[in-house]
Order: C-alpha cells, then sequence, then structure tokens
DNA sequence: AACTCTCTCAACCGCCTTAGG
DNA sequence: ACCTAAGGCGGTTGAGAGAGT
C-alpha cells in the first residue's frame, strides 16, 4: 500500500476559503515557494501540501492570466498540442500566464469539441472527413463524416467515457462512414480545399539558440520542435 | 417557478520522476 | 546502486452555474 501523501484526517478538502487563500498568500510571501509537505503546518493550514501546491500554482500565483483565451492562444495550444500530446505542462509552459490545469480544461471542453465538429480528430490532428463519391442516394450525409472508423477511435483512445454530444458526434459519424468508402481508396483528405485560415503567430515559436531542452527526458530540443512542427503533416490547420 | 440537463473548471487522486541520503 | 520522500504531472471527479423545457 502506498503511503498517502499527507494526513487525510484533519485537513479540510474542496473549495478553498478566503481566509485559507490569504494565508497561503502571506507565508509565500514571506516564505517563498517549496517545501510543500511542511507548508500546510508552518502557514497554519489544515490542507495537503499537494492541494497547497496546486492552489498557489493555479489560482493563487500573481502572474497567472485569468480570463478567456485568445485566437493565438487557442491555435498554439491545437499546435502544441499536435506535437507534444497530451503534455499539458510543456504546452502551458509556452503560453504565459497559463496554467497546465487551465489549458487541459479549456482543451477538454472548447477545443476538443471545435476539432471533432471541424472533423478532424483531436487525438491525432488527422482530418477525418472525406469527400463522399457523387451518390444521389447519399446526398444528405453529412461532409464531417468519418473516415475508417477514425472517428470512433477518439474514444477508444481515451478512458473517460462518452458524453451524450460526442455520443452524438460519434454516432454521425459512424453512420456516415458506413456509407463512405475508406480513405485508402477513395480521394484523399489532403487533395481538399481546406483553407480554414487560421493565422499562427509564427514568433510565438521563435526558438532562441542554446534554449534549455523542452521535453523532460529527451533529448527533443525546441528547435526540433518547430522543425517538427513545419513538417507534420497533421497540421492541416495550420498550412 | 420548478425541475432537469449540460457545461465548466477547481480540486483531488494516484502514478511517475527526481533528488538526496 | 538502492531506497525513500517529495514534487510534478495527467486523468478524473463533482459542485455550481447557466441553459433549456
Amino acid at each position: 500500500m502506498r503511503k498517502p501523501c499527507c494526513e487525510k484526517e484533519g485537513t479540510n478538502k474542496g473549495a478553498w476559503s478566503k481566509q485559507e487563500d490569504q494565508k497561503l498568500i502571506d507565508y509565500i510571501k514571506t516564505h517563498g515557494e517549496g517545501c510543500w509537505r511542511s507548508l500546510p503546518k508552518a502557514a497554519g493550514l489544515h490542507r495537503c501540501g499537494k492541494s497547497c501546491r496546486l492552489r498557489w500554482i493555479n489560482y493563487l500565483r500573481p502572474d497567472i492570466k485569468r480570463g478567456n483565451f485568445e485566437q493565438d492562444e487557442e491555435e498554439l495550444i491545437i499546435k502544441l498540442h499536435a506535437l507534444l500530446g497530451n503534455r499539458w505542462s510543456l504546452i502551458a509552459g509556452r503560453l504565459p500566464g497559463r496554467t497546465d490545469n487551465e489549458v487541459k480544461n479549456y482543451w477538454n471542453s472548447h477545443i476538443r469539441k471545435k476539432l471533432i465538429k471541424m472533423g478532424i480528430d483531436p487525438n491525432n490532428h488527422r482530418l477525418n472527413q472525406i469527400i463522399p463519391r457523387p451518390n444521389p442516394q447519399n446526398d444528405s450525409v453529412s461532409p464531417a463524416a468519418t473516415s475508417s472508423g477514425s472517428m470512433s477511435n477518439i474514444n477508444a483512445c481515451t478512458k473517460t467515457p462518452l458524453k451524450s454530444s460526442d455520443d452524438q458526434i460519434d454516432h454521425r459519424a459512424s453512420e456516415a462512414a458506413s456509407v463512405l468508402e475508406d480513405e485508402t481508396s477513395g480521394p484523399s483528405s489532403r487533395d481538399l480545399n481546406l483553407d480554414l485560415t487560421i493565422a499562427f503567430p509564427e514568433p510565438s515559436l521563435q526558438v532562441e539558440e542554446g534554449m534549455p531542452k523542452l521535453i523532460k527526458g529527451s533529448n527533443t530540443t525546441a528547435r526540433e520542435i518547430e522543425t517538427n512542427l513545419q513538417h507534420l503533416p497533421t497540421l492541416v490547420l495550420f498550412r
């Protein structure tokens, strides 16, 4: 049995009160970040150290940028997600003032659905849609149809059960997919004129010489990532 | 007005990684 | 080299707000 990270008894859980926030802010202002394990006791908080850390990082830190994501931030998230996957902390690291939790939530509640609606698989950023062959009997087929059942793979790739909206999309997708040919034999989606015209602010990806490695535990440098971004075939959105 | 459904996001959980002895 | 504690991360949950009926 793994030891719990802190004593469960006597610790508060759930939403933080103003007083708790203030105690945490005051303590960190005086002593700085770190030593999360011992912080709650020292600060007079009945909270788990991890909870304090999370509260500070995700909410109380003075440099946090709150409010809606801007268009360029959203585009950057999509682009970085295409390359890094669900490495939220890495992605958030490229968005000043944003936290990994915020980016993750925004991805799950907004971007993911948006991509699905656009016929893009949010897991691999590939287009799901193909143009159905002209067929008078199937004129009503949605153009957002998927190929090779890849839309249903979206959910196969995630542990979370389908929510109702996704369910509907998935249902429509598989319905449509059933009347369409496999991507490999049909016209390639790459032939589509999918100029979605989302301009990407290139400067935000500029990489300085000698920049530290971006991915923990790997040899991938920021420059390599930038190169990969340029060659990534899945990033149709930003071509 | 009351109820139900859906969505958002703060917070928690547990695993993995890292640092220090 | 190994062990342990602490930090960090991504996945998941659930409360609350807002929309719909």
